[in-house]
DNA sequence: TTGACATGCAACCTTTCAGTTGCATATAAT
DNA sequence: ATTATATGCAACTGAAAGGTTGCATGTCAA
């Protein structure tokens, strides 16, 4: 759990996810092509997110294919997000109020 | 957006942000009681998850009180999770057919 | 079989992070 | 008035994060 929000913490890394969102199934290379920096640091990027369990990979020859896993983004909203993003409707007016005691 | 995921990332706040959760409006002195660390880094942990919005406070004379805000919390969900928590349904068996061929 | 391409591994550097300690300030209680 | 309580601010430290460079390895193509 704690893996999956570290992983999620970094910019490059949910802009390296949102290419691969794009379309499943790229190589390392393909998803250098959009990154400012190194392959070495994509492909470090690359190993965090699998590691965390929300990209799963596949080798083809000599190529890596990257394909997302949905699954633990899943879990984080439904076990962590939901129980704070469900006070959503009634928290805002009910803390003004407090807040104006 | 970054700063919201940045303050989710550490499991230290994700437990402060559940001892607020527990019961709104505790004062820091309060929330130093679960933590295994100093009052100083109680107040960092506070002051980050204020600054991404995550936690909102309220001098009461000498006590600082603090209060959850599920609004960046609802906002995540809403406009990044969604997109990927969305292909749950139907991704681990696409993904499964993909890596078999 | 030689060369090009796709990737991995490891050492290194710089910046950020999480936590500490020490001191200052403001409010409450005696 | 004095003391205790609640908090803030700033400097410091060790560890982790994010990135680089250089070299090694395995696979494809000519």
């Amino acid at each position: 759990m704690d893996q999956i929000f570290k992983a999620l913490a970094n910019q490059s890394r949910r802009e390296v996810m949102d290419k691969i969102f794009a379309r499943d199934g790229q190589t390392l290379s393909e998803l250098c092509e959009i990154a400012s920096f190194s392959r070495q640091a994509v492909s470090k990027h690359l190993q965090i997110l699998e590691d965390a369990g929300l990209v799963v990979t596949h080798w083809s020859g000599r190529e890596k294919l990257h394909y997302l896993n949905p699954a633990p983004v899943h879990e984080i909203s439904e076990r962590w997000l939901k129980k704070y993003a469900r006070r959503q409707m009634t928290a805002i007016s009910a803390l003004k109020e407090t807040l104006e005691k």
